[in-house]
DNA sequence: AAGGTGCCCAACCGCGTCCTT
DNA sequence: AAAGGACGCGGTTGGGCACCT
């Protein structure tokens, strides 16, 4: 199936075919990251920029962690959409490997409804309180705290901020007093450290 | 075995923001 | 300062698959 999209000749669309991915791969393992627009035209591949970044970022880089969450993963989803809402890219910022779309994605089918269910049986709990119909920070507080993580000389975006080292409490501001949602494992492979969230949403404080 | 249904997830779309000129 | 292109994000769609009848 072909369409024209992005103004400029007949792109195709649907699933990537395995062909299509080693063009895509070595391509950009040659010629680095960005420009989507230029790869799409250079490497031959009749895709949109749009696509070739999508099927790069959530498929193609290296290091991408596949198959099902663990217990720890799902457990940090669902603090962080706790805290975050539905900003994906934050919260699969801080699962390593997992993408925003996976994230989301796994949110909507599996802890969508795990959390929905939740609030039904434990009325007071925290997770009664509605939190995860709002993000609790505005566009503006993520864009001067460079959300969108810094741009490195080859043009990729690196997340810094995200990576401080900070406190181990939580704050909810809607209630106004620290919650105590650090967790610790085992194996110390994950553990929840939102208080990342609120030295950067309020530095002033 | 065949058709219907629901679920999962890859991919697309629209929009906002950033960057360059 | 304004315009246009590039990029990133979140919401939505639809194809493929598994399960059920």
């Amino acid at each position: 199936m072909e369409q024209k999209t992005e103004g400029k000749s007949y792109m195709k669309r649907g699933l990537w075919k395995p062909e299509e991915d080693m063009i895509l791969k070595s391509y950009v393992e040659t010629h680095g990251e960005g420009n989507w627009a230029d790869i799409s035209r250079r490497s031959g591949l009749k895709r949109g920029g749009k696509s070739c970044r999508l099927r790069w970022k959530n498929y193609l880089r290296p290091n991408i962690k596949r198959g099902s969450m663990s217990p720890q993963e799902q457990d940090l989803i669902i603090r962080m959409h706790k805290l975050l809402g539905n900003r994906w890219s934050l919260i699969a910022g801080r699962l390593p490997g997992r993408t925003d779309n996976e994230v989301k994605n796994y949110w909507n089918t599996h802890l969508n409804k795990k959390s929905s269910s939740r609030k039904q049986n434990a009325p007071e709990s925290i997770g009664a309180t509605n939190f995860t119909d709002k993000p609790l920070m505005s566009t503006e507080v993520r864009r001067s705290h460079g959300e969108e993580g810094e741009r490195e000389g080859n043009g990729i975006v690196r997340n810094t901020w995200m990576e401080e080292e900070t406190n181990s409490f939580d704050y909810d501001v809607r209630i106004g007093s620290p919650l105590p949602l650090i967790s610790h494992y085992p194996d110390n492979t994950l553990v929840f450290d939102p208080c990342f969230a609120f030295t950067d949403f309020f530095p002033l404080l």
